[in-house]
DNA sequence: GTCTATATCTGGATAGAC
DNA sequence: GTCTATCCAGATATAGAC
């Protein structure tokens, strides 16, 4: 009996997370409404508010797993695999998580495009602290002449921001290229792109 | 006389969108507000609906411009001059609009993160065609032999991608890097990776 | 042209019945 | 646990004095 009500519990916490994760991702935190995740989940805007104590709440409960879902795919990475495979590898998941978790990823552009007033300290923390053991890592490799040296950080970047692009900005990739499913092409035109720039 | 009233209007609906600019940037458009507006341009609220009828009609003020404001440096390309050179200089010239144009890049994300409500038309219209005509006129170098073939499409997502997130996720490259001008570097990374690229 | 005051509506959150 | 009804703050827009 008390595991049946917590079975309903945990569905209805999730069917308001995955609903506030479909609001939040399109409209940010200031433009999405209870209304709309009250519709979109299909419970009343009381009954929402009975599983999570404000709107704030559901923001940041979505929030809080988001970078280390992010950040999972670095810890994947295998200092002493092959430095190319393993770069690209890392890549490769990465756009693969932007094709499957598109809004996750708009969730995050729209928080850091707002400021990242909330993961500010976990930016210049957690993240901060990752990309550079990553880059510590892509120096040593390029040292031992196993990659070509490359600035590290940038090359970082450009693969966060290539990957994320297609799920940011899928509206503007469907209207270029029409509709369809354009990560094959896109995830061969990175590849080659990686291996140019990483072999020495 | 008649003169001077009209210099103060132009001066005061510049500062209007100079400060809607701002803020819409920031907030996206259902999380701004004129009280926000009304604070950042140091007029009172209704005096700002004095210049404009409504919240939305500056918004749609400054979105108007920006299609056209971020596809200028595409028509700069010279189909006659050295094609490494001439899309090299297309990449910088984006990068520096970045630097110079954050907001407008930030506006610009967020309408499309959003789905691109007011400007999809644009986007299956205009911007299509650019891009339409800027691949046939790559395919055509890399035909000759003058660049390496690549997919153009991905190759212009690609530059748009690495440009646009100096300027969209400055927050979390500050929050890596450290404060400070990270362009130049920037820059040097992504003159690398293109003629990498392109190069025959 | 610019202000104060205000009408009107929307949205977050609570009260209380069931 | 879920609903209806409602309170209250905040937001767009208008009215009307100056």
């Amino acid at each position: 009996m008390r595991k049946y009500e917590t079975r309903i519990q945990k569905k209805n916490h999730s069917v308001i997370l995955d609903a506030g994760l479909k609001i939040f991702s399109q409209f940010g935190f200031r433009g999405s409404t209870l209304d709309q995740i009250a519709t979109e989940s299909g419970l009343s805007k009381p009954n929402i508010l009975y599983y999570f104590t404000s709107k704030e709440a559901i923001y940041e409960a979505l929030l809080s797993q988001l970078l280390a879902h992010w950040l999972k795919p670095v810890h994947d990475i295998n200092p002493n695999g092959d430095p190319i495979e393993e770069i690209l590898g890392y890549a490769k998941h990465k756009m693969r998580m932007s094709r499957l978790y598109p809004r996750e990823s708009r969730l995050y552009a729209n928080e850091i495009i707002q400021g990242a007033p909330r993961i500010k300290n976990a930016l210049t923390g957690e993240l901060r602290e990752v990309v550079s053991t990553l880059v510590k890592l892509m120096n040593k490799w390029s040292s031992a002449g196993l990659i070509r040296s490359v600035d590290a950080h940038h090359l970082i970047f450009s693969i966060w921001a290539m990957t994320q692009h297609y799920a940011d900005f899928d509206v503007q990739v469907q209207a270029v290229l029409g509709e369809g499913d354009h990560f094959p092409d896109a995830e061969r035109y990175f590849e080659d792109m990686l291996r140019r720039m990483l072999t020495v």
